[in-house]
DNA sequence: GTTTGACCTAGAGTCGGCTCTAGATTCTAC
DNA sequence: GTAGAATCTAGAGCCGACTCTAGGTCAAAC
């Protein structure tokens, strides 16, 4: 219920002050922040977790612009969950492309390290091959 | 062995031309690139190996700076086979880390489309709860 | 009553990673 | 031999996502 500050969802969230700003200039959140009495933000404890949503949605990819579409869906309130439901799909797929592109990715290392350590006779029976 | 013209290179790697060229600037190639008659770059089978690696690791969000210090120790030659190591298992880390983060987001989006497919109907038994 | 620290706005600056331009040269096909 | 495509260099431009600055307000602690 309380009412946190600035600084303090910056301590929650691990976000910045100025990224905090900078989101909230950019309607990367549902409602406009409550404002108190020196024109101070008071974030909502919503708020806070639309962040949370938020960030996840950033650690995943997702580029400013669309979060933003997302989040322009979500206040327009009930209606468009049609929509909605296209925009996670899409995410989705995304974030599905690029685990496997990370796992391809960790299979080349892997291996790489597996030669490296067998050169330096740090492990055996590694089959030595085309390097690098 | 053929030897390849840049416009060739980025047909088979999916990168411009122009970025061959930045990535050359760069230092991300273990061999200057060889030059044909009239100044033109000339890849070997090697270089496109190579861009291939730097493709990968770029893709798992390597930033430049670190492909080029790997580039770097490879281009050394042999005796630096423990910092190789390093690098490479420090960015496995990451890209583990990557993936963990990767997992927790694709986990919220599923449930938030379970949601919605829920509430539009579309499917049953779904627990609605907290949205958005 | 003044200093300290958190906050405000508007706008400028930074950084990584490309991407493009200009102006010149060279190769390829007719 | 000439038009059109591909290449070259050097350097400028762009975009996304922050990040910081300047100049100011305000509340609480000393």
């Amino acid at each position: 219920m309380s009412g946190l500050s600035i600084g303090q969802v910056a301590d929650r969230t691990g976000l910045s002050v100025h990224t905090l700003r900078f989101y909230e200039r950019q309607g990367l959140l549902t409602q406009p922040v409550r404002r108190g009495s020196a024109g101070h933000r008071v974030y909502s404890e919503d708020d806070v977790d639309w962040l949370g949503v938020c960030i996840r949605l950033r650690a995943s990819g997702m580029p400013l612009t669309d979060i933003r579409r997302y989040t322009d869906l979500v206040r327009a309130g009930q209606g468009n969950e049609v929509e909605r439901l296209e925009v996670l799909r899409e995410h989705r797929e995304r974030v599905l492309a690029q685990m496997h592109e990370l796992d391809e990715c960790l299979q080349l290392i892997t291996h790489k390290v597996a030669v490296y350590e067998g050169r330096l006779g740090l492990r055996d029976n590694v089959t030595d091959c085309a390097l690098p």
